[in-house]
Parts: structure tokens; sequence; C-alpha cells
DNA sequence: CCCCCCCC
């Protein structure tokens, strides 16, 4: 009995459609050794570390069939999505397959998800039934059979019409297929059991790119002269020392027409060293400085910077005066080069620290010619240290990090001490160790940074700091990276997706409000009466400024107490005027602190009360008291101790907010009564006195959405009679992850 | 041959 394979899954698995277990054939797989695997059954199948134990059994081999039980998908810089797999079981091993099943082609997802109409209408082939789309020398005699057309494994949201498109033939054009890799590179050259030397056809790869696309940083190139035998590099085997970069990257060089000469070896930057004078080598430029110039007693000049990499190793390379104008505008970051010619020194390593007891500086015979081949030379060379480490890292120790960015700051700008205007913004980022840490991104760097998604964020060249307890700040000769396309990040996202995003996290920088996220006090609505939430002589609550002993007093003081409120690092406060004297200064702000609590609350709306919601209120600009109908036309301020022809509404909602721990009467004021109810004040009023049944049903509406509810609470006390009181402060839309991560730190809670 | 790398 056959399996069957699911129809449609690759477009489906890539549009995130809703799809349970769908079965798959495998065609390529391939290592460059823990953490990941990278399948080819669409674009890019990625499969997670926990699961490499399949691999290992030699299960995972191409031509068998899988059942993908766990799914998540990844977003790379350049849009291109990844499949994570998380959970797979083999249906059916490559010998029972015994082949390729039908013809399958990559699926272009880009086309498909910009126009399908368009990519229809431009093929010369015309769209057809699903099983006529997959013909196959193999498929009439397979023991596996297409799915039907209805099959019964495709669930969910995907109509009829989606699913007839998944399998006309404009969905496999040949320009989906990723990496330029043919069809028998792919099939032969990126298995373990392919990794011979005779599978690599010998128009494609000289000896000589082989020699440097198999070395790497592990493997033993300490005699750089004897760098260039093919048997050394056989011997530094893949499958002996598992690579580092992706397969991609180390694909061995394309034939040499566009190397320049053939009298020098292109070698590893890894075996570059001063005694050696006849050398080339290619590799990607990763950082490039702007040009500066300088001018001290040694005399002057200008100059600029940049790094490189190949797959053994990194190295700077600067570039003075006569060659800033030669080069300068040659080398792009990112780009490749055959570099030859340059003079290599002992690196000043209190200035340089890149992994290389070298550095170049190119001189006026120095050649640097770009080359249009990427192969083998990867993006970056990072070596990230896991974020609970750097506990043990030394201030100032420059360090590569990855990690999840959980929240950012919105940018802003500062004024540095030499009195220049930069922008900053700093991001949290956590990873599998569960901590976080705080870096600071600066300049443009800054500016452009866009943490709405949650992406992975690689920094190189990140410098600790010891603010806040540990932190980090990206230098000028950082490089950040969001969703950079290197096993590490795929493992992250797929562990963030899959839980750890609702992780107890523990930040090891001391924040002051984080936006939302990593510094909130979150509560249910329980642990106000169990807590005893704002009553007096409670400790302040565990983030408020004052109790850390980190925290400055504020400069100016505040003792009594003025009409409206003002915020301090992020709280509501009441505003006070300024007093001089210094004991009474901190006696007064603590116990004007004390009894106010702050917390954040999952919570949804029973019930808000319409009734006197509104009132009317003075319309001076600064001033909000209920006026007095006159009923003559005029409406009496008595704090401005003015009549005034016409008045304007404010809100005073009361409303029932409810988790599954207890349920609490709060008051929402203007504005985050107009957030709740989703109408301003004014159209409320409006309303109210209009369109009865309108008014009524904004109401309706509100009840059982749920927020973010940040608020206050305090007890108050009337005639001896005490109540503690709930003021929402602001009032944030909740999503599934933050309701999901909330209940589980929740449950968590209840059961200690 | 430079070597700045920021702010709370």
């Amino acid at each position: 009995m056959g399996v069957m394979l699911t129809q449609g899954a690759i477009e489906a698995l890539l549009k995130g459609f809703p799809m349970s277990n769908p079965v798959l054939q495998l065609l390529v797989s391939n290592s460059s050794g823990p953490p990941r695997f990278r399948l080819l059954m669409s674009d890019a199948f990625l499969l997670a570390t926990q699961l490499n134990n399949l691999h290992g059994e030699n299960l995972l081999v191409p031509n068998c069939v899988c059942m993908l039980k766990k799914t998540t998908i990844n977003t790379l810089s350049d849009g291109r999505h990844v499949v994570v797999v998380m959970d797979m079981e083999i249906l059916q091993s490559a010998e029972e397959t015994g082949g390729k099943i039908g013809n399958p082609a990559p699926y272009n997802a880009v086309d498909k998800m910009s126009s399908p109409q368009k990519s229809a209408s431009s093929t010369s082939v015309p769209a057809s039934p699903p099983s006529a789309a997959v013909p196959g020398p193999s498929y009439e005699n397979s023991s596996i059979s297409y799915s039907p057309f209805s099959s019964p494994r495709f669930y969910g949201k995907v109509t009829h019409k989606a699913f007839t498109n998944n399998f006309t033939h404009e969905g496999f054009t040949h320009e989906g297929f990723t990496n330029g890799f043919t069809h028998e590179g792919f099939t032969h050259g990126f298995t373990h059991e392919g990794f011979t030397h005779e599978v690599f056809p010998k128009d494609v790869f000289t000896h000589e790119g082989f020699t440097s696309g198999f070395t790497n940083a592990a493997s033993p190139m300490a005699s750089p002269m004897k760098a260039s035998p093919v048997a050394s590099a056989m011997k530094a085997s893949p499958m002996a020392s598992p690579m580092k970069f992706s397969p991609k990257t180390f694909s061995p060089m394309k034939a040499t027409s566009t190397s320049p000469g053939s009298s020098t070896t292109v070698i590893p930057i890894a075996s570059l060293n001063p005694y050696q004078s006849r050398w080339t080598v290619r590799a990607r430029v990763t950082n490039k400085s702007s040009i500066r110039t300088w001018s001290n007693s040694r005399g002057e000049g200008k100059l600029f910077s940049f790094e490189i990499v190949d797959e053994s190793g990194e190295i700077r390379i600067t570039a003075f005066n006569n060659e800033v104008d030669k080069f300068f505008s040659l080398v792009e970051q990112g780009k490749v080069y055959y570099i030859t010619k340059a003079t290599l020194k002992v690196a000043k390593k209190q200035y340089n620290t890149l992994k290389n007891d070298y550095e170049m500086t190119l001189h006026a015979h120095s050649s640097i010619t770009p080359c249009d081949d990427n192969q083998g030379i990867p993006a970056v060379h990072c070596d990230f240290v896991p974020i609970a480490e750097l506990e043990n890292r030394d201030k100032d120790a420059i360090i590569d990090v990855i990690g999840v960015c959980t929240s950012a700051e919105d940018v802003s700008r500062i004024t540095t001490k030499n009195s220049r205007e930069v922008s900053k913004r700093a991001l949290n980022l956590i990873d599998t160790t569960g901590k976080v840490v705080t870096v600071t991104l600066w300049g443009e760097e800054a500016e452009k940074f866009d943490g709405s998604l949650e992406p992975v964020v690689a920094i190189k060249g990140a410098r600790l700091s010891d603010f806040g307890g540990i932190s980090l700040s990206a230098l000028f000769s950082s490089t950040v990276m969001v969703n950079p396309d290197i096993p590490e990040a795929f493992s992250l996202r797929a562990w963030y997706d899959y839980g750890g995003y609702a992780l107890d996290s523990q930040s090891l920088t001391e924040t002051r409000s984080m936006g939302s996220g990593a510094k909130m006090n979150w509560k249910t609505l329980s642990d106000i009466k169990d807590e005893q939430l704002g009553q007096a002589e409670k400790h302040l609550p565990h983030h408020e400024p004052l109790t850390s002993p980190q925290r400055k007093r504020p400069t100016t003081f505040l003792t009594h107490r003025l009409p409206t409120s003002s915020t301090f690092q992020g709280f509501n406060l009441p505003k006070f005027a300024k007093c001089d004297e210094a004991d009474m200064r901190v006696e007064t702000w603590e116990r004007s602190l004390k009894g106010t609590d702050y917390f954040s609350c999952v919570a949804t709306v029973l019930y808000t009360r319409k009734e006197n919601c509104l009132y009317q209120a003075c319309p001076s600009a600064d001033c909000n008291k209920k006026v007095i109908d006159q009923q003559n036309g005029l409406y009496r301020c008595d704090k401005c101790n003015q009549e005034f022809p016409n008045f304007k509404y404010r809100l005073l909602l009361s409303a029932n907010l409810a988790d599954f721990g207890d349920n609490q009467w709060v008051t929402c004021f203007q504005e985050t009564a107009e957030v709740l109810l989703g109408h301003s004040t004014e159209t409320l009023g409006q309303l109210r006195d209009t369109d009865e049944a309108a008014f009524n049903e904004v109401f309706q509406k509100t009840n059982f959405t749920t927020h973010i509810f940040r608020n206050k609470v305090k007890l108050e006390t009337y005639n001896d009679e005490s109540r503690v009181k709930v003021t929402v402060m602001e009032v944030q839309p909740v999503d599934h992850r933050e309701y999901s991560r909330r209940l589980l730190s929740n449950i968590r809670k209840l059961a200690r």
C-alpha cells in the first residue's frame, strides 16, 4: 500500500494555511553539521536541531516520504520564506519508495504570492488539473500515487480555486530554484552519501577551488604553505569535521575563468601570513567603513577600512590616501572580490577584534577584482555567545550575539558628551538560555530597525557594557543582521515560536519602562486582593524607580499637589511643586508613592456602564471641570468662575474587567475610555443625543473584548470607608501571542 | 600611517 503525497502542501506551508500533517517526498537533504539540515522539499525546508537523529539514523535520505507533523515559517531578510520542520515522521523509506515521484520542480513563492493571475497568464503552458501537472516517468509505476483532488489530508481554508492553482505548471518555474544549483549538484553533491570527490563534475570545479572550498576554520591549516594540495583538503573532509557554514556557502569555486591570472593560488584567509608573497584571496566584504581623515604629529591623511571573510576566516584591510581614491568606490559591502598583493602585518589587537593574527594594508600594487561567483563565501563569520553566558564575560568584550527581538524602543535622538547628535534605539534580545539582554543600536542602524515582527537579530561585534548590570552596545564596526539566513537563526525562530516566547524570561539588563513586554509588572486581577495592591506600607513595585539602588533621586522634588497629572519615567504621577529642603524631599517623595501600585493585566471587559459616562465639562482648553447647566443656554464653570455658551463632553467610564482569577471595577478617563470604546468622546456625545440605538451598540460591542490594561491601584478613603480604586492608565491591544504568554505565566503562578 | 565607537 503506497502512501499519498499531499497536493498543494508546499504552497500552503509557505503561505501559512492551516494544514494537518502534510505528506511530502524528500528530494535532497544535506547537512552543514548541527544544528540544522536543509531539505529540499520546496525552496528551502529546514530541519530543526532536535530532529537531527533522524538523519543520523540514515533514514532521512532522498526519496523517502515524510509526514510533517509540526512546522513553523520563517521569513528571511531577503523576503524568502523558509519552513522549519519541528517534528516529522518518515512514512516510507527511500528503498520502499523506489525513486522520485513525478517530476517535481521548484515552487516560486514570490511569483505566486504577488500575482497569481498574472503568473497564470504569462505562462505558455495552460493550467492543468493536478494529476496532469505532475507527470513523470515514475508516476505510473510508482507504488505511491498522488492523492486525489479532494485529498482528505488537505484541511483548512484553502479554497477549491487556490487548490487548483497549486498545480498549474506556472507554479513550477525554474527561476524559483533557490541558490542556483543545477539539478545534478543538488541530487548528488549535497547528500552525505554523495560527498565524494568523484561526484563533482570535473568541468565545474577546479582542484584549486576545491581546496579552498573545503577548508574550514577547524581544519588543520596551521601550515598554510601546504594548503593547496587536494590531499590535504580531502583529509579535512566534512564528514570528519562538520562544516561551519550552510551548504550553499561551501560549494567549490567554479572554473577559473573569472579569476585573475593563473600564477597565484586562491588560498584561505586563515592561511595568510607575512612570509608568503604570492597569494590571492577570494572573499566577501562584510564591513566597510566610511572615509576618515586624521591629523597628528606624524602627519595627516585619509583612510578607510573593511573586513573580508571567506569560509576559513576573516581579516581587516585598510586603505590609505591614494588607495582610498583607487578602491573606496570599488569595494562594496556584501560583495565578493579577488584580492592580491597587499601587505600583511601583525594585527593590533587593541583596535582589531577580528579573529585573525594579521591585518592587511593595501599598497600601490594591490589589486582588488570583483568576483561574480558568490559560491562558497559565507556572508558572515559569527561566534555567538549565549546570552546567559554574557554574565561571565568581561566588560568591554567584543562578542557576537543572536536572539529574538521581543521588544524594541522607539528610535530617539541623544546628544553625546562631545555635543554630537546621534540616533539610538534599544532592543531586547532573548535566546534559548531564557535570558534577555538589552542591545543599543546607533545612528542609521537605530533608525532603520523594525522590531515589530519579533525578528531574529544577530549582531557581530557588539560590545559588552555594564550599564544596567549587563547590556550590549553596537559599535561602528558591528554588523547588525535581521533574520539572517544562518542555522542559528532558524533554530532560534523555531524555539521561540514553539514555546520560547512564553518562557518566564529574565533580563540581564535592568531597564526602566521598556515599551511593552520585558519589564511590565504583570498581575492577575485576583492579585489586587491577594497582594493587597495599592495599600499603604507596602513595598513599592519591584520595577519602581526608587527601589533600585542604581536609580538617582530626581533632581527636582515634588511636594505640593497640582491639579493635573504628569509622567515620570513612564509612570503617571500627580504633579507636585518644587521644594528645596533636602531631607524633606525624599521623605515626601516616598510617601507620595507609597500605596500606589502600577500593574498590567490581560483582561476581558464584562460590562461597561453607559449611564453617566459622559459629562458636560468646561470648554476651556486645560479645564475639565464639570459645568453647571444654567438652563439659560449658558454653562457655568466654578473653577474658571466663568459662564460659557458651550461645553465639551468628557468621558469617565466605569468598566468591569475579568480574568480567570477575579473581576474588578475600574475607571477609565477620557483617553483610555476612547480607546476601549473605539470612538471619540465627541462622537459618543453626538450619538447619545441623536441615535440612542447606535450609542448603546458601542457599549455592547465593547463588552467581551480583551485588552492589555496598564493600571494604577490605590487605596482611597471616604468618610472612614476605604476601598481600592483601580484606574486604567493605558489600553493596548492584545495579540494571541501576548495572550498565551500571559496565560502560561499565570498558570505557572497558580501552580506554585 | 588610523584606532573615533556615543545616551541614559
